[in-house]
Order: C-alpha cells, then sequence, then structure tokens
DNA sequence: CGCGGCTTTGATGTTCATCAAGTAAAGTGG
DNA sequence: CCACTTTACTTGATGAACATCAAAGCCGCG
C-alpha cells in the first residue's frame, strides 16, 4: 500500500487479469506508485455529473449506480454494477467532465489512478490498450444492450427484469437484500415508484417472489423469466 | 483505386482526419492496399445481426441506421447516422459476431478494412489507437444518451426530437426529405406507428411543420424545441 | 414517542397502443 | 402505360396500460 513497499499489492490485485493483464512486473510497479485505494459509503458520490475528469477510477469491491439527472430535475439510473464490470466512468476517453454521476449503493472500494499515466500506458502498450478498448467496448454494449432490452418489456416485464437482475448478474443468489429504493428501480426502469410496488405486491400475490422489507426471495425463477421474456 | 496505384486515394480522403491521423504516408498506402469500397443502394443491408465480424467498416457516403430485431421479431432502431459518425459497428472489439443489423437509408458507400489490419495498427501506433477509442467512446456515448433522452420523453416530445434530429445532425436544413417510414420512427422512439402520424398531423395543423409526403418542412422550430424539451 | 421518510394500496384520469376501415402511393406484370 | 396488387399512410373509436394523486401504514432514528 505504501509506496516504498517492496512489493506492490497491484501484482496480485484481481483486477490486474481484466485490464491489466498486459503490464509485466515493472509496468504494475509503476501503477502501484501511481495509485490510490478509496472508500466509499453506501449512499457516497464517487463521480459527480459534470466534474472535471483526471482519474481512471475502478471499482474493487461493493456496487454502484451510473446515473443522470434529466432536464426536469429526475434521476434517471442507467445501470447499476458490480466489481470489474464497472471501469471507470466510460467518456474517459471521449469526454473532458463526467456525463454521468456514480455512487455507492454498498460500501465501497475503489482504484484511483491518474489518467495521464493511463494514457501514457495506452500509448507505449497495445496490449494493454487493445485490452482497455475491448473492456469498455463491453461494458458500453452490455449498457446499450439492457437500455433496448427495457425499452421494448411492458411494465411487468421490467420489473421481472430487475429482479432478474439482481438474482442473477449481481448476487447470484435466489434470495437477496435489494440495494436499492423502490425509487431507485423506478429511475432505473422508466416507470412510476407506485406501479413498481403494485407490481411487486403482484408477484408476491401469485407467490412469485416473497418479500420481507428489504428482502427479496425469488420463488418462481422459471415463472419470473418467462414474464420477463415474454413483457 | 487500383493496388499498384503510386498515389493513394485514401490520403486524401477526408476519413482520414476523423481515424487516421495518426498514420503517416506509408501506413495510409498500406492501408489503401488493404481496403475495399462499396456501395449499397437504399435498403440494402451493410452488416446482418449475428454474422461474423471481419472487417472493419466505415460510411464514406450516404445515410445508415443501426438496428436489431426483438424476440418477438419486431425491429428496434438504435440510431441514424451519417459519415463519419458511424465507424464500423461498434462491437468490432468486443464481440466476434455482429450484436445489430445495418442497413442503407440512402445509397451509400462504405470503406472495407480487413479487421486484423485495423488491430495490427491498434498495437503498433499508439496515436491511432487513441484516436479509434476516442471515436468509438464518442459513438457510444451518443448512442446512449440519445437512448436515455428519448426514454424520457412523452410521445410528442419523441416525434419532436425526431424531426430536430434530422434538420439539425442530419440534413441541417429546414426542409428535407424524410429518408424513413413512418414505421422507422416509431422503431426509432419506441412507440406505435399510429401515433407517430397522428402526432405528424397534430403538428400539421397547429401549424408547427409542413408535410408533403416525404417532403417534410419545420415551419416553427422554436415550438418545436420547446416541445422536445417539455416531453 | 413522535417526526420524517419510505412504502403500500385504492381511486381516478391521461396517455398511449390496438383495431378497423379507408385512402393514397408505389410497385408489378401484361 | 394501364389495371392490379401490395404496401404505406391516415383517421377515428375503443380499451388497456400506466401515471398521478391522495391517504394511510410502517419503520428507523433522534
Amino acid at each position: 500500500m505504501n509506496k516504498t513497499d517492496k512489493y506492490c499489492v497491484c501484482a496480485n490485485c484481481d483486477f490486474r487479469e481484466v485490464v491489466f493483464a498486459h503490464l509485466d512486473d515493472v509496468a504494475i510497479q509503476e501503477l502501484c506508485n501511481h495509485k490510490d485505494e478509496m472508500s466509499f459509503r453506501k449512499g457516497e458520490i464517487i463521480n459527480r455529473e459534470g466534474e472535471k475528469i483526471t482519474n481512471f477510477k475502478y471499482l474493487k469491491s461493493g456496487l454502484v449506480k451510473l446515473y443522470r439527472r434529466t432536464s426536469s430535475g429526475e434521476e434517471q439510473v442507467i445501470t447499476i454494477t458490480r466489481p470489474f464490470e464497472f471501469v471507470s466512468n466510460m467518456s474517459i476517453f471521449s469526454e473532458d467532465r463526467y456525463k454521468y454521476s456514480v455512487s455507492a449503493l454498498e460500501d465501497s472500494v475503489v482504484c484511483i489512478v491518474k489518467l495521464d499515466f493511463i494514457k501514457g500506458l495506452f500509448l507505449k502498450n497495445g496490449g494493454f490498450a487493445m485490452g482497455l478498448l475491448t473492456k469498455i467496448s463491453k461494458i458500453n454494449d452490455k449498457i446499450i444492450n439492457q437500455t433496448l432490452d427495457i425499452r421494448q418489456k411492458n411494465l411487468i416485464g421490467r420489473v421481472a427484469f430487475v429482479l432478474l437482475y439482481f438474482t442473477k448478474e449481481i448476487y447470484n443468489s435466489l434470495i437477496f437484500d435489494i440495494p436499492v429504493s423502490r425509487k431507485e428501480i423506478a429511475d432505473y426502469i422508466g416507470m412510476s415508484t407506485a406501479n413498481v410496488i403494485r407490481t411487486l405486491s403482484d408477484f408476491k400475490r401469485e407467490g412469485i417472489i416473497k418479500v420481507f422489507g428489504k428482502t427479496i426471495e425469488i420463488v418462481d425463477l422459471n415463472k419470473l423469466e418467462i414474464i420477463s421474456k415474454r413483457g
């Protein structure tokens, strides 16, 4: 953790495989000297829309949401994502200011590297550049796909989609504590809070899910899949 | 145009500024030898969803739409774009098969370069890599933003948005021949064909636009902007 | 224990898709 | 070039899907 450490912690970081696979030990050591780790508590903002982009950030642990504020002041959630899926904000290479905000949905740890350093690596190391481009492309693809998928669904299909998303992509478990409010779900899938709740109640009534406050258990995964697809 | 030509046409291509700015004359000559130009007539398909990606393609002239087919068989238009905005399909670096189809809305000319050659350049030339990443990021950003913008609008706001998009981004003129059917507009902004038409008729009745078949004239740009924003 | 925020449910009205039926336009084959 | 067919466009009527509003319950926190 310390700059004078003989052994660099970055060398063993799980993230190394994801974007830093093409860096040799010297480069990793250098990365280590340029990086900073920061903790964010649930609810804290990691990036703020409009702020100047000076760092390359990636999520080491935790859970975050990417969102923006519409002209009318409402929040629009773009995606919710786990470590390794979230490599900084997109647009670090296309914009000089953040277009979206990022905040922590669970306590999170973020690695922060000066953007100039990353850009330097990018220019020098073709393999690293390719890896990073691929990663960024995948993230963008995923967001676009998700948004298009949601758009074509009706209300109950969307709620089913969100439940499946948390079960399969985020928690990998049929029972989980949902890290977002009902309103945030609504902002994510583009519908009113009241109707999100109503739909959840319907699912509960039909025995598809069980709800205890923030804890949700998927009882009939299959039925949920069908609703999401047909939606 | 011929591989033995002393003078390479790529050297003077407008596109050179856009993604090939960092290539010297030798590399450009090489590019020239690896590239192919292809014409597509209005309606023809340039890339097909699911097909293997083997080429890097960019639009030299014309107009295209990027779209996919939903599980229920309907078309979902992702974006409509002019030359220089469309650098191949996205996902050339993240997928090995096209996720979306691209077809020509007007007669179009596409430049085709073997993807391997582009990847080679990318690995060797940091400046080129950075330029390409930036370009791809911008395109992705634009699509995501557009999709989010559309999502938050109501029906009439969306139709106003499309009209403004054609006027300002595509044709740069208050009067233009709309290159898409009413149904395609509907697939683009996610609403029914009947309601697109109805809304256009409303705009016509209110004197905001004039419509003569495929030709549309924006009469009251200001009012359209207001409707789009408020939508 | 009481205040404020999140959640839940019902009632109501708006927005929008769908259906149907008709018109215009654009291909198509003789 | 004209009759025929097909496809795109248009409009109205209807109902479904959804947002909004309002009121009440719940839960955590000072």
